[in-house]
DNA sequence: TATGAATGAGATTTCATTCAT
DNA sequence: CATGAATGAAATCTCATTCAT
């Protein structure tokens, strides 16, 4: 939930209400727009979005690189909230870790990966502090899913958090729109590579546990 | 479809053996670039890297969306190749399957994703065809697997090609070779999700069937 | 700070000493970075220099140029005292003439050249006459050595000026600082220009008039 | 004289007359806009001077910098044409100096000042070389001079270089022309301050060698 | 035909100035 | 009255595409 761009001391007294609600209206139209056209996205149409001027967004954002960050940031904090959710259910911890990889979808996290190449740099404390308590939040998921024996052992947070963001991430142009429907379903298909019977179930034959997998998604 | 009988038209008196060469030269250097920019490369680096200038690029592709269309074209193609040789391969079907998915992302094939989108038409008659070509090849490859009882049967085609580019698309500005290392770990994971059991294995501990899954890679 | 003691007239209820503070400071900080920056240099940093808001700046000057005016009035004032303190001096009245020029040199009064171009005007009075107390300054210290016979009696006020503002002119981006060592010497050597060597001395040798000459710097 | 920015190999077998023509045009008006207005003149009207496009100009200069660097090398070069001119003159050393010295200021070697300063660097060839002619062609000027006893021996040539530089100096916006009359006028004062009296002239009263000094102009 | 050169449209960014708190 | 925020206009630079050699 830490939308702060500067984590140093205060310099202002009150940051102005109108100001904090125009940073925010602009890191929301960029994040929307960067999942519909990508992250080459002019700039002024992000403003015009937002329902500023162009150079008001360059005073909250020094470049364009700023503003990919506070996205980045948005991005990671909102997926870790879920994250958190889905370690609040009761219940199969597999299920878990799949609800929040669908929830992680619906939070459009596929549009980080062009913004985490090239220049990105994670300089920032407030965005090494977003991804550490993601990935610590997804670790805790699995971890969670590995001691119930049901997530296979070889494979790491890493290995989640890249496919995740492949498997979801938008075509340009598109608006990904007309991808939703086949995203969840390839997340899906990913995740039973990953998943491991449920302990209780017998040896039997593996036509029965392959039923007994799909069933539990 | 022009089977080279008919000298009747005056349309193209002779292709010109070095006009052609410029032109596959183009699109290699297309192809070349487009995976390591992205499909928003200047032009110019191309016509630069197929070492011709930047007027004969147009001399040859009307404009930008003219030369992606090749590029795909070229794409599809070799990639259709691939499918045709690992189809071609003796044994277990699954395995020709997880052959010829590893070597696509050597294709980069993941490098079309973007220019699928958007403007993107299926217009040209060349371009169904080969679209078509590798979709048959595809479905060959699966459908063996499927009758010998090695892949799930709710998995379609477009699954398995959607997954593939999402998966083995390159990320602007790395010239996706570091990510080189991940691209088949995580076509790994994803092809585990669809693999069923080889039948002759007989029922034993799920443990031992993970090992076995894990040793046909 | 309403000390509420005059209900007076409403023409300018008072004038605040806060707001004359502020005033001064930004004519202060605006004289420094014209110095450092040349003519160009962005308001807000004044405004950031001098302490205090750029909206304030614009309460004290309408705009850029009201702003230069005040500063080319401060330098004129200033300068102008440089050279009455001069022409207090006892002693050769050449000496004193050089101990101006080289004090000038030190009020930065080259980094009004630019100022004076362009759009500048003498509309206001208070510069009409700042201008003028300097120009009588200098006339009276020329004057004074005039009649000691020290001074060429071509040379008019106006070539001073102009000559002294040229030399002592900072070059944007250096801060002029580096050049201080030069500065004082080309100040120099166009002064051994414009003297006459002193009375008292008898004809004698062309170099040892260069060597008393060169003895009075 | 040589004008080429790119003294390595050839590429191209032939510059294209039209071109090389663009490119002199655009020098031209680049520096005849750089003394009317300063170094910071918009390239678009360069351009529009020159009669060509901005992307135009960008094709021959890849930025801003690369424009002034060759601007300067043109000032360089023509002003280093005036002083060997003037090193052809029969007659009194001192005298070539002045004719020099006024011949620089009308090729407005003052406006290279700007330039000079910030973020210029002597890294091309060229301009190092062009630079080490200009400085051995006033050197070469100025040790006649001192050789006849006609010049002061403790000016070095970077004192005159500079001087020469402040005092032709364009002021922005003025178009320098107003300043004319003045110019050579104050060059002739600084030049006053370098000269040593003829040899052949008998010791006489001041008056009279002044005199006969400022005849000699 | 192939090419280097030219071009206009657009993107990023800066800054003087105005507005609202 | 003082301020941070907002804004539009302008400047630099890029690039797809057309022109002329």
């Amino acid at each position: 939930m830490t939308t702060a761009a500067e984590p140093e001391a205060r310099r202002s007294p009150r940051p102005r209400a109108d100001a904090l609600r125009n940073r925010e209206r602009i890191v929301a139209a960029a994040r929307e727009i960067f999942v519909e056209e990508g992250p080459e996205a002019p700039l002024d149409e992000i403003a015009r979005r937002a329902g500023i001027g162009n150079a008001t967004l360059y005073r909250h954002f020094a470049d364009r690189n700023a503003l990919v960050l506070d996205v980045v940031l948005s991005v990671l904090s909102s997926t870790a909230d879920r994250a958190e959710a889905a370690a609040a259910q009761e219940g199969d911890p597999f299920a878990a870790l799949r609800a929040f990889v669908h929830a992680a979808a619906d939070e459009r996290i596929g549009a980080l990966c062009p913004m985490l190449s090239g220049s990105f740099s994670f300089d920032r404390a407030d965005l090494r502090a977003a991804r550490a308590r993601l990935e610590g939040d997804i670790e805790g998921l699995m971890e969670r899913a590995r001691q119930a024996g049901r997530l296979r052992t070889d494979v790491a947070v890493g290995d989640l958090m890249v496919a995740l963001s492949q498997l979801t991430r938008p075509l340009p142009g598109t608006g990904c729109l007309n991808m939703d429907q086949f995203v969840h379903r390839h997340l899906q298909l990913f995740l039973d590579g990953l998943e491991l019977p449920a302990r209780s179930v017998l040896p039997g034959s593996a036509a029965t546990l392959e039923d007994l997998r799909r069933a539990t998604s």
